[in-house]
Formats: C-alpha cells, structure tokens, sequence
DNA sequence: TTGTAGGCGTTATCAG
DNA sequence: CTGATAACGCCTACAA
C-alpha cells in the first residue's frame, strides 16, 4: 500500500529541482552521472508513477479512444471489441468503455461523457443509426468510426459488413442448387442488419423471376430458440419449401433441431444456409453450410482507422467494408428437379 | 466541428471571472440572475464542457476503475464485464479496459499503466493467480478485487465461483442415481479451475469408496471440438462408463455428439453432467443437465465490492462466493442396478 | 454577489 | 548540466 509520490517530493528528497527529476524521468536532456543515479534510486525505492492525469492536462493528449456499445455480450461484439483493444493498446492508447443497453438518451449522454473525458476519438457501435446520433457526432471535436453500420450517407466513416451482399450471395448459392422454394428467417425487425440481408435474399429471389412469399420470411431473434420456434410456425404453415437461409448459426441450429424432431432430415429435405458463422456453428450435428466474417476484423479496421484520424487530425469520410466467405457445406445440397 | 472551450473562454466572453462561470455551471453559491443567464447562453453557444482532465486533477478523483482481463473474449467473461460496467456506471464511474492475452508482463504493465492513470481501484480476472500478481497489487494504493479466483489466502478480496463444490455436488447426483463408472473431461490442466472442479469430482469419488482411474479423467480445452474429440479418445479405451461429468455445456455437446455419432443414446447409455450452462447449451438436442452460475452476478458483485472499498478507503479483505444450482434435465438418468 | 490567487502534478522554455 | 517559472484547466478558500 504505497502512496502515490508526485514529482516535487523526488525532488525534494533528492535535493534537485523538478525539472531534473523529469529529465532523468524522460531520459532527455543532460544529466550529470552522479545526480542521474541518485535521482533513479529515489524513484525506485519511492515507487514514483507519474501522474497521467497531470501529464496529459499538460500536453493536451489523454491516450483514450472511447468505445460506446450497446452492451459487451452476444457472440461478436467481444471478438470486435478484443481486435479494438488490441490494435488501439499497440498504438499506445487505452480503452474507456461504455455501454448504453440501446437506450438512446444513454447513447447520447456517453458520446457527452466521453468528450469530457477529452477522450480522442470514439468508436460507436449501434443497432441503428439516428438521426440524432449525426447531429451530435457533427458537433464533437473528435473524430468518431461507426462500427456495424453503414454511415457513409451521414457523413461519418464506418465499418461493416455486407450484409446485404451476402445474403444475396448466399440466396443466389441455393438458386442456383435448384431451390426455389425458400424462407428466410430474420433477427427483430427493427434490425437494420436483420433488414439488408432480407433485402439482399428478396433481391436474389425476385431477379429469378419470382415474388417471395410474405408467410416464408418470418422475424424472431437471434436465439436458438428463436429458430426453434420460427421453424415450429413455418412448419404449421403447411407450406412447401425445400431451403431456408437464417440471419445467423443460432437461428439455423434451433431450425435444424425443430427439423430434426419432427422427423426430417438435413440436407435431404431441406437445405439451410445461415448468415453468420461463430463458435455456436460447432454446435451443430450437420456442419453448416454459412457465410462468415471476421468480428474481430471489424474492430481491428475500426481501430486502425480511428488512430489513422487522430494522428492525421483530419476526418476525411472513409468507409471499410469487412469481407466475407460463403462455405457451402453439408447442411446444402442441390435440389434434384422432378419434371 | 465545435473546439473545446475552456472556463477562461467562457469567462472573458461573459465578463465575469472563472470563479464565476464554475458557481453558475455547478449551481452553487449565490449568483446574480442577470449574470447567471449570461453565463448559459454562453455556455450553451458554445458548447461548453468542462476538462475532466483538470478538474480530476484538481480534486483528486477520477471517477475511475481499471479492468484487467485476459481477453474480452468466451461465453461467461462480456456477461461479467456488463455486470461490471452496470454498477460501475450507476455510480458515476467508468471501466478503463485492458487485456493481457494471458501475458504475465502484460498482467504486470497493465497494473502499472492503471496506476498511472490514476484509477481508483481495478478489477483483476485471471486464470491463474501468481505470486507476481500477489506483490504488485500488495503495493498499490488502491483496492483491488480479483474475478475468478479465491485469493483470500493472498490477502486480496475475491468473488469467484464455488468449483470444487459444485464438481462435488454433481458429481454425488450422479453417485446418487447409481452411477458407479463415471468419466470426468476437464479443460487445460493449468487451468486452475478446472482443477479445483476435477478435485471435487474425484473427492465424491473416493467418498464413495471409490478409487478414480486415471484414464477416465481426460483433459482438454472448453469447446465443443475438444469434447468431441475426448469423447473419442474415450471409447477408444473400451472402458465401460455410465456417466460423464464435463468441465462446462460446450464440452458435454461435443461429447454427446460423438455419442450419438457412434449410435449411443442418451441419457439411457450415458448420463452427462455439465458444470456450467451458458447460452450454448441451448444447442444441444437433449436438454442438459448442467450446474449453472451467473456471470452477470460475478461481475455486478465484483463492482459492488469494489466501489464499496473505494467509498470506505478501507481494504478489508472480503471473500464472496457465487451461488449455483444444479439442474437435473433430460441428459442424466438414473442407472437400473442389474444384480 | 463577484473576483483573486494558490494549488493539483506535469511539461517545456529559457536563463543561469 | 540545472533550476525557475509559465502554462494546462479547474477548484476553492478567502477577500472585496
């Protein structure tokens, strides 16, 4: 339980100004050999830290990137959150965390608070992106990246995934495995990510030349359980359909389970194809046909960008797209056409 | 775009002095109202914020608590970092966040760095709890609370969970439905609590005059796949089993899909107990038997102890013990004694 | 009701 | 080589 010892009382023990105690500190400027190793020795045996706060009041540069999250759980915001930190403590600044449970008073309040903190840049990451999170980012002296949607249109550099694309893309994959009767279960429908890669899977489908079905693309979470009980409705349909593409790994498991308890068989019966992969995918009796990206890409881009504009002191617009793989495993196969 | 602005600039622009500016902005002694109304449309044209930086220099607070965590990265630790940051949050401070990647240098400089930002006390998850660890914090002039580990016996105030009970417990449950040839697939051996838990299983093993064979407690890391690949290594060895008690939910699926791979069923040819249920266990086909534990909890008891230690400039060493439950499901049954 | 001034712990500039 | 001293932005007596 050491105290903390400010520069003044090394100083005074060693019976040298200040600025000597700073110089040998910082190993700039001349010393005397003699005074340098006194000086050391009091530092050593007082346990000196410099007092961050006082430093940084005195250059005007904290070393902090505020981070504001909905919250720090879910399968990929730690994996982005762990390349943020990873990247941002290389570059020698900390991470002062917030989270707002996707309350928007709360959102604003912490880009509020984090200024306060003359944090130097922010990373953002939201569900949807408003209005009123533009405005108040217009007016911050800081430079903020958005992680998760695109902000381009709002004029803020972002970084993402393409969400529409490779739902298209793996919409496209089942198309052209002969499927022609699919659903789509989506995450809640006030997701903006839940709604591109319906978009993307609605574009697939009507540029073959059909209209999707409204009763074929249903809305729940991102649980397995959700998936679960999606796939217990569609079934009460009675409706054909020979694939289905889920917003993420947990929805097809709980999908594949519900499929499996009554009877049915992975791929024979039905093809299923999910829009994102994690660990929750090893779950799965039947490897899983998915798309994937890399969460932890997404904070690392993130982060590199947002040191990029601190350094650079300039918030030109960028925007970095996360790429993404379709792997077409054993939940997929080719749909035998019967004339 | 706005600048900061400092409470100077805001003084000479209302022409007033600081003193001034800081009562109207704090509402606090007595102020003119014409003045008062000055000051805010001051304050508000320009956006005003006060420098943290200065002012937590001046009264010596930071509002601050540090984190020190391996990654930020599994199924239980972003729900405990959540139940950090909610308390945390509630009582006005932040999370400075670091990681260490299991680092022992990087555990150490972390404890430095979050001294020298002069946070008010730091949260400690570890794997492992070293003697390094022991003497650095034994220093610091704050308090330190460490996740995950007892080090009550270091003289550190913990919250952690009860492993070896719980192990105990569990594994008497099964003893209790007449298992007698039980099978035990633990993570790393390193892993300190996973050894705490293996001691638990064996304790309950030799209670009941038992000897454990070695082969049958197999080590390995948390996933799904290890416990796949356990399991195989297991029926490799031809030993009977009836029982499977396993270090957590995504060891016991990898488990029982390997089981179900090999044509077996459960739990009619094998029982299996979990020692800890996350939002994985959701995944498996058979409803789990799992003991579980709230990590949300750890973290919220964690922050509570902790700002309560900063509030009381005390630092008793206090010890708490998360609760657990153990839940008997669908994957335990109790074995018919064939005489 | 308002202003002055010292202090918080550093850094950096400029004399000695 | 070394030491004053003015910032940095704010708080808080204490004076006026």
């Amino acid at each position: 339980m050491t105290k903390d010892i400010s520069i003044t009382e090394v100083a005074k023990r060693a019976g040298v100004s200040i600025a000597t105690v700073s110089r040998v500190f910082h190993n700039r400027g001349p010393v005397k050999e003699s005074t340098r190793r006194k000086i050391e020795s009091i530092i050593e045996e007082t346990g000196y830290t410099p007092n961050q706060l006082a430093r940084e009041l005195a250059n005007k540069k904290t070393q902090l990137i505020g981070l504001i999250v909905h919250d720090f759980t879910g399968e990929g915001l730690p994996r982005a959150i762990n390349g943020v930190n990873q990247i941002v403590e290389d570059q020698g600044y900390h991470v002062l965390m917030t989270s707002t449970r996707g309350n928007l008073d709360s959102e604003l309040r912490n880009f509020e608070i984090l200024r306060s903190k003359r944090v130097e840049g922010i990373i953002f990451a939201t569900r949807s992106f408003k209005k009123e999170h533009q405005e108040i980012i217009e007016k911050l002296p800081i430079p903020v990246v958005v992680m998760l949607q695109d902000t381009t249109e709002n004029g803020i550099s972002s970084v993402f995934f393409q969400n529409k694309q490779f739902a298209y893309d793996a919409t496209k994959a089942l198309l052209g495995m002969n499927h022609r009767q699919l659903a789509f279960f989506g995450g809640p429908s006030a997701s903006v990510n839940s709604s591109h890669r319906k978009d993307g899977f609605i574009q697939a489908f009507m540029e073959a030349g059909m209209t999707p079905d409204d009763k074929m693309v249903k809305h729940g979470d991102f649980s397995i359980e959700s998936g679960y009980i999606q796939m217990n409705k569609l079934l009460a349909l009675k409706k054909p359909f020979t694939a289905l593409v889920t917003i993420n790994d947990a929805v097809a498991i709980g999908a594949i389970n519900c499929l499996l308890d009554h009877g049915m068989r992975i791929p024979e019966d039905v093809s299923i194809i999910a829009l994102d992969k994690t660990v929750v995918a090893d779950a799965s009796r039947v490897q899983l046909s998915a798309v994937s990206y890399s969460y932890q890409d997404l904070g690392i881009q993130a982060a590199k960008l947002l040191v990029k504009q601190i350094g650079s002191g300039n918030k030109t617009i960028e925007q970095i797209k996360i790429d993404y793989d379709v792997h077409l495993q054993d939940s997929t196969q080719r749909l035998n056409v019967k004339e």
